[in-house]
Parts: structure tokens; sequence; C-alpha cells
RNA sequence: CGGGGCGUAGCGCAGCCUGGUAGCGCACCUGCCUUGGGCGCAGGGGGUCGUUGGUUCAAAUCCGACCGCCCCGACCA
């Protein structure tokens, strides 16, 4: 294509609206404009890069078997009342209604509709396993839409899912995705994680995230010194640090002790002089309305969502003030397990074994000392906190450190979740009706275009891998008024198309620095430089990664390029 | 939804405090010039100052309401 009738609106500044890197060049480089908070419109060159990973996403998860089709959009609301999850989506659900007044929402995701079609058509065990998949926009009215292109309104994914007869099916297609997810990742020159993550409002018994490591993230992840360990924040465990000082030893009873003025654990540390590690945190929290007194090492902090799986709740939260003061006769500050018989009480695995300890005595401005945990409070213990950089891995030696990370691909054994309350039977070969079990599987498509960008800029560009830059080479003569040096790009051009690169020619009428710098901008990975040394009969080829030059022959140079990329 | 910031030409911004002619850089158009890293010279076009109500002889500027966008938090398959 030539550049001259091409809609490339490049910016020299960036857009005041845009903090995060992609978002910057996203739009600098005019990929992308915005409609409104958390739409965007997809110009020219998204659309390439894009189709790029959609090419890539389709090939790999055509190699495993996948179908692809493409479901509505538009749901009405009986599908998703079935699964329950009508209700569970909340806010998240775009809603609307009919003329007919009927309810309708706009697809988040398509558990429910694969769902109506599998138990509409599938009969027989015969007819299984089957992996079903489609790239579509799926829609979240998002709380905060923010970062360009990472959380959004509107967006492409991939998603899949996966009926098998028994777990073992089920088995296989997890693993078959995990591993093209790999390959897809890797082939879109992203440096990513696999993580153990947590289900969530998913359901299902295991999970997969694939993060790629980025400021511009959202999610935390632990991971350990080897990398033998990855998980999500929210599902991560470990071997806590120790704590900071030894307990005093021997048998003795809790003693009250005046704290005035000192609320949080660390004014308590300061006033005692002992480690916040020597206190036990108290937090209270309400789950589906009723109360629950959680216990912390005083250096710990609470996972909301280890929390909510433990107590298998829908809602956690924390207590407000008015109703700590009602059960506690005490403020924040000043809590503690010690008498407390009106709600249960759950202390973290850390907990476990320590001995005299400091905690809130239920009277303002007090403390206790001498605290042993199920000798002066009964308790249960569950592992409730979550992991801390410095946490040891709980089966080796290895530290983790914690990383924050975009997230571009989750995979879910969803179990029976859906089938069963959507009612998807078939029968088996004895005769006999049964559920099949699903998966789940999804790829956020413009979330790997950012993170490349994220992953792989400097200060005057994108330098996005050509997998999946909108054009492979651009042939760039200095001077297009130059007829010699513009037949000679003409020609490298046609010869890199014959060659089947996905080639620009650069023919507009513009000074050399200028398509200099909107190739950088843009990412274009290879650049065909005609100019001075065409007399020669050399054009120079220039890497945008390394910014390494080299001087090929005329002749020679669009061979060159394809050899460069497809090796 | 709570907190903060911002809305003036396509983009980036000044002007607002102290009311009175709407400005700068880039981009854009025309001509000349130039051609290896966002050239140079000359001329030119483009703005309901987010919307709305109020105060005033007079509002981009002061006051109120609303809308939108961004950031932090809450939230988030």
């Amino acid at each position: 294509m030539r550049w001259s009738k091409l809609f490339i609106p490049t910016l020299r500044e960036n857009p005041a609206e845009a903090e995060v890197v992609s978002h910057q060049l996203l739009l600098r480089a005019g990929y992308i404009r915005q409609l409104s908070a958390g739409l965007y419109n997809y110009l020219f060159l998204a659309q390439r890069s894009l189709n790029k990973v959609i090419g890539i996403v389709r090939e790999e998860m055509d190699a495993i078997g996948g179908q692809e089709m493409l479901l509505a959009a538009l749901h009405p609301a009986e599908i998703w009342q079935e699964s329950g999850r009508w209700d569970v989506m909340g806010q998240n659900m775009f809603r609307l209604k009919d003329r007919f007044d009927r309810d309708l929402c706009l697809g988040m995701t398509h558990e429910e509709v694969m769902t109506f079609i599998a138990r509409g058509e599938l009969r027989s065990y015969k007819q299984l396993p089957q992996l079903w998949y489609q790239i579509q926009t799926k829609f979240r009215d998002e709380p905060r839409p923010k970062s360009g292109l990472l959380r959004v309104r509107q967006f492409l994914m991939k998603d899949s899912y996966s009926f098998d007869m028994d777990a073992a099916g089920l088995d296989l297609a997890y693993q078959n995705h995990y591993d093209a997810y790999c390959r897809i990742f890797s082939r879109a020159g992203l440096q990513y994680l696999a993580v153990e993550a947590h289900s969530g409002a998913m359901g299902g018994s295991q999970s997969h995230e694939f993060m790629v490591a980025s400021e511009a993230g959202e999610d935390f992840v632990a991971v350990s010194a080897d990398g033998s360990y990855q998980a999500n924040l929210e599902k991560a465990v470990s071997r806590p640090t120790l704590p900071l000082a030894p307990d005093p030893e021997g048998d003795r009873a809790p003693e009250k002790f005046p704290t005035p003025g000192r609320k949080t654990i660390a004014e308590v540390a300061a006033f005692t002089g002992l480690p916040e590690t020597a206190q036990i945190k108290s937090l209270v929290m309400v789950a589906d309305g009723k109360p629950v007194l959680v216990l912390l090492r005083g250096d710990h902090q609470l996972s909301e969502t280890k929390l909510v799986t433990v107590l298998g709740a829908a809602d956690v939260r924390p207590a407000h003030p008015a109703e700590i003061r009602e059960w506690f006769g005490a403020d924040a500050g000043s809590l503690g397990p010690v008498g407390i018989t009106n709600m249960p009480v759950l202390a973290d695995l850390a907990l476990r074994g320590r001995r005299n300890m400091i905690c809130g005595a239920n009277e303002d401005d007090y403390h206790l000392r001498h605290v042993t945990p199920e000798e002066d409070f009964a308790c249960a213990f569950a592992d409730l906190r979550q992991v801390a950089a410095g946490d040891w891995c709980l089966d080796s030696d290895q530290p983790l450190e914690i990383r924050k990370t975009i997230e571009i691909g989750h995979i879910f054994k969803l179990g029976y979740k859906y089938s069963e309350s959507m009612g998807l039977r078939v029968l088996n070969a004895e005769g006999h009706e049964v559920t099949p079990i699903m998966g789940s599987y999804g790829i956020g498509i413009e979330r790997v275009l950012s993170a490349a960008v994220e992953q792989h800029h400097d200060k005057d560009g994108m330098m996005l891998p050509p997998s999946i830059a909108p054009f492979e080479v651009v042939v760039t003569p200095v001077n297009a008024a130059e007829p010699a040096q513009l037949s000679a790009a003409e020609a490298i051009y046609r010869r890199c198309r014959e060659l089947g690169l996905d080639a620009l020619l650069d023919d507009r009428d513009e000074r050399p620095g200028v398509k200099f710098k909107d190739a950088d901008l843009i990412g274009i990975p290879y650049r065909v430089t005609v100019g001075k040394k065409l007399p020669q009969g050399m054009v120079e080829v220039t890497e945008r990664r390394t910014r390494q030059s080299v001087d090929v022959l005329v002749a020679d140079a669009a061979a060159h390029v394809r050899g460069r990329i497809h090796g």
C-alpha cells in the first residue's frame, strides 16, 4: 500500500488524557481514537494488528480442534436467569429492553449461549468431545474504564468452550488450551507468565491466568525466584517470614495494659517496643450479613478472596464502626478475640503455634499481652493471608516476589456449573443420561496488542514483533521527488509483495525526518531506505528494534527482509 | 459510588485570580525553497471558550446546576 493514500493520523505530542504508555502510543501512532470512556474506535493500523493477533489465535485454536462459530451478542434474559448469573453479574452487565418490554443484555461472556446450543443439539456421548470457539465483541459496564485498551467497556475476546464426557476429557481440553495459549503468546512476541488463578464468579475447580509483567497492569502475581511457583495473589500460598522476635516462653495468662491513643498495629508496636509480628490483627468482617472475627499476624494482610472462599460466602465486607461498637463494646484499634462468643473466630495459619502475643482488649485504649491462640480463645484456622514479598514457597526454599501484571488470557475448568443448571444431558454408552463437563477459555485480543506495546517500545514509539505489526516492512525513498529513488523504491516494494511480505511504500512528499519518525512511531519492524547509496546500487535495511542497518543490493533488499523475518 | 484534576481551533497549552478586541506552538491550506531524522521563508483558513441558568451595561473570566474526560480508591468472569 502507498502511504500517501492511507489514513494514518500520527500525532507529534501525547494526548493529555493518556497516562499509560500503550495508550499514549496507540493514540499517537494513529491506531485508535476514543469515542467515549472505555469505548474506542480501531482505525486502520489497529485493525491490521488486531487481525494479525486474531490470525495467530485462529491458527492455534484450529490446531487443537477448535471449531469457530459466531454467536449472538444480544441475549435474552432467560438463559442468564437459568444459570443464575442474571443477578450475579449485577451492574457490570449492560441490560436493555426490547419493544415488547422483554429483558435483554449484551453478552459479557458466552457460557450460557454455548450451553444453550449444546443442550439443543447434543444427544449422545458419540458427539463428544466438542470444542467450540468464537472471536467476538464482549460488553461489560466497567465501573472505571482505564488505561487505553486495557480496561474497556467493549472489547474483542476469543472465547472457547469444551464439552467432555468426563474429567479426563476436560483435563485434556484444558491442557490443550494451556499449550495453545503458550504458542499464541510466544508467537505474538510476548514474555508471559502462566499462573495459578482464582476461579471467581466463573465457578470451577482449576484455573490459570496468562499474565504479562507491566506497570500498567492491575493484577499482582507471586513468583518464586526460580519460577517454579507462579500464582495470582488472590490465590497464592506461602510460608510466611519468621516473626521478628521470639514469642515469650511459658504458660502465661492474658494481662491487660493501657495503650492510650494507640490504635494501629504500627502505633502499638512503637509503644510496646515489640515488632508488628508479635501482634494479632483483628478484623471484623460481615459475610452474607453475619459477623466473623478474622485474625492475622500484625504485619499480614487479609485476602478477601480467600476469606470468601473459606466461608463459602456470596458477599463479604468490613463491618461498619457502629456494628463494631455494638458487638465488641470497643472501637477498631482495641479489638481482640479473647472473650468473644457472639461470632465465629477465624485465624490465619500463621498464628497457629504462636504464644503470648499482643491483641486488643475489647476496651478502648487497652491491649492484652500474653495471649495464646487456642488456649486463651477458641478459633478455627485457615489460610486467609495475602502473600507478601519475601515470603517463602510452601515446599521449597525459594523466596517469592510480587509482580504487577496484565491479564491477557484465562482458562477455567468449569465443571458442571452450566451444564447442570441449564440442563445439558447426553446419553452414555449404557443409555443413561449424564451431564457433560465443561471448560471455558478466554483471550483478550486488544490486551495482547496493548501488552506487546507495553513490553516493546522506546522513546520513539512502538517496536512491535513482525507477527503482529500492522506492516512487516516499509520502503522509504528519502526523496520521493527523485524519480530514480521512487522507481527503485517501487520496485523493491513490488518485490516484497511478490515474496509475501506485508509491505508499505512511503511515497509521501515529506521530508525524510518525518517519514523516519512516523515509521518508528507506528513500529514497523523493518525499513528499507532508498537514498544516497542508490547510485552505487545499494539501499539500507534497518531493524526498528535494534536500530542496526545493513547495506544491501537493490535487487536483494526484499529477499533480505524476508529472510530476516521468516528465516 | 467516594476523593482529586481537567474541559479554550485537529493536538499540546496560555488567557480566568483583577470582567471589556480570544492568543501561542504544532498540525492544516497556497506559493517559493529544501530533501538521510518531525527543514526554512511568506501569506492564509479554522474557535457556540463543555452545556445551561444567574450576576452585570458587558462573562472564556464571577456564582449555581448539569454533562463529559482523566487519575486514585471502591468494584471487577
